[in-house]
DNA sequence: CAAAGCTCCTGACCGC
DNA sequence: TGCGGTCAGGAGCTTT
């Protein structure tokens, strides 16, 4: 599933296609995705420049000329594949959940696909994105400077919650989703289960230049794939061979000395793996 | 308030 | 081979 990494791969990968050139056709091919496309979606796209391609948290933001944003977002499966109007033999044939299709006016396609249709696909005014309900109280950028080890401190500390739950609230730390948070937690020896609020300052910097460090080196690899996932040109990436727990339940851990078995559990409904043994 | 539960959805996987 | 049942998971919304 995508996660910042994956997001910021997308993005570099769509950039030089969209920014700059103007958007001729834009194509739905159903009303909603996980919520609706806005009715005048397409309305609003078509002949915009588009100016400025962005990631904020795991959404990719289109800035159009008329000062509109294209909201969109990957959910769980989606996916974008760049073609050509030309390379199409028969252009209004799409694969099966190709939901929205753009063709920009140097014939290019840019095709978000999403077989589970978690994604995320709307529009909104610039003006308005500050207090839209999917940014206003969204946490800071794990790579940027707001986030440090005295940020994270101040916010996990009234916390009640596990640190596994508390790291996957975007109103906390944003972009951070399942398997980069147990593979964090991991690297810094802290057990999920343990409570936000009792980490300490020093751990908290720990915590934060792991979190910087797997993110910048997943974004180097081109982003992971995990099953469901390809690159924007439709390579698979290839971070997921470096996983340490996620995924490798009953495995040896990969610590130096230590041969306990990955384990398995469920907080808040969600699969967390980690090593008893590093992990206090 | 914080925290837990619910919800959207399909493909992969499993046992029969 | 086909068929139900189960599960995964991002994150906003609703309920407690």
């Amino acid at each position: 599933m995508p996660e910042l990494p994956e997001v910021e791969t997308v993005k570099r990968g769509i950039a030089p296609i969209l920014e700059g050139n103007t958007l001729t056709k834009i194509i739905t091919r159903r009303d909603k995705i996980r919520i609706a496309i806005p009715q005048d979606f397409i309305s609003r796209c078509e002949g915009q420049e588009i100016l400025q391609v962005v990631r904020k948290a795991k959404y990719l933001l289109l800035y159009l000329g008329s000062g509109d944003v294209i909201i969109c977002h990957l959910g769980m499966s989606g996916r974008i594949s760049l073609t050509s109007a030309k390379a199409r033999k028969e252009p209004d044939i799409y694969e099966k959940h190709d939901h929205v299709i753009f063709e920009t006016d140097k014939g290019d396609l840019v095709i978000y696909n999403d077989p589970r249709r978690f994604g995320i696909m709307t529009i909104c005014h610039e003006n308005d994105l500050e207090t839209h309900r999917f940014f206003k109280d969204m946490g800071s950028e794990p790579l940027g400077n707001e986030f440090n080890g005295s940020s994270l401190y101040a916010k996990l500390k009234s916390k009640k919650t596990t640190l596994k739950t508390a790291l996957l609230d975007q109103r906390v730390v944003v972009g951070m989703g399942n398997i980069y948070v147990c593979e964090a937690l991991f690297d810094t020896g802290i057990a999920p289960e343990r409570r936000a609020c009792d980490l300490g300052q020093n751990k908290c910097e720990e915590l934060v230049r792991n979190i910087r460090e797997i993110l910048e080196r997943a974004i180097k690899a081109g982003g992971s794939t995990l099953k469901d996932y390809a690159q924007v040109d439709g390579e698979l990436g290839y971070f997921q061979h470096s996983f340490k727990v996620y995924g490798r339940e009953g495995e040896q851990c990969a610590t130096k000395g230590c041969s306990a078995p990955i384990e398995r559990i469920t907080q808040s409904g969600r699969s967390t793996f980690y090593c008893p043994r590093c992990q206090n």
